[in-house]
DNA sequence: TTTATTAGTCAGTTAAACTTACTATAATAG
DNA sequence: CTATTATAGTAAGTTTAACTGACTAATAAA
């Protein structure tokens, strides 16, 4: 009488762990002032630079609650904010040379933490996996 | 020059829409006292009862912090908590009916919007992206 | 030119985590 | 059989990341 395991129970699962070894191995590396919501920005922020609304929008907060996560960032000196051109209301948030190393060295960790995951279904079924999960997230 | 995008983004992409469709589904139902930290106590405690240290140690979050989420569902009648015979220092945490009525239309909501998944991949893929996740998840 | 919208800040609040310190019961070691 | 240690849980106070409401400045639209 095994009952349905909901599929976004596997989700959280795996996303907990991700999330779990992330914030370990990042602070085994030093970087003890980064929480899981900086790294959203980190991840977000484009090359040509991003602006405070449109990060809040994707990450369904407030605008207010991401500037308190962007100062802390400037703070820590991993973004800086410069004028937008075209707009004089609006600020351009940029990574800088320091977060640009803390995010690669997180999409190193994930990468690094997935190819156990890789290992233990093969690589043909990883694949497809990632298939399926991009086609979900379209 | 498409960059490789991490598995993890795909999990927290889905992962994060299904816990808003939750939480806005859930609010429309009445429950508005009910936040997704509670909710893992609803999937979470056994039939037969379970500890608050235990159930805290699987939340990866500490007892204390436990114990007032779990206060809170009592206020709401959610949850009651019996002695446990083998240990008179401990307690089990119980549903109550409301709690499992609760916990039924949580499953059943979650249930609902993955049908829209099943449909985007069509059964069979869906059935082996389920198999991969509990793969990984063991 | 007034009015509405948009980008962002400031002040204060809430929720869910945390830490340190505590009581009560149970298990174990001398 | 006591003394110590471990475990279950509570209490008080703190931190963090979210929130709301009220604001300024720049821009767009009527």
């Amino acid at each position: 009488m095994s009952t349905y395991i909901n599929t976004g129970v596997y989700l959280r699962t795996l996303w907990d762990e991700l999330r779990y070894n992330m914030e370990t191995r990042l602070k085994e590396s030093g970087y003890e002032d980064i929480s899981p919501s900086h790294g959203w920005i980190f991840y977000n922020t484009e090359e040509h630079g991003s602006r405070i609304t449109e990060l809040a929008a994707k990450a369904r907060i407030t605008k207010q609650s991401m500037s308190v996560l962007v100062a802390q960032l400037e703070q820590g000196g991993y973004v800086k904010k410069i004028h937008d051109s075209t707009d004089k209301r609006a600020w351009l948030l940029l990574l800088t040379a320091k977060g640009k190393k803390v995010k690669s060295i997180g999409q190193q960790i994930n990468f690094d933490f997935e190819a156990g995951w890789k290992q233990k279904l093969g690589e043909a079924d990883y694949k497809r996996l990632r298939t399926f999960l991009a086609r979900l997230c379209e």
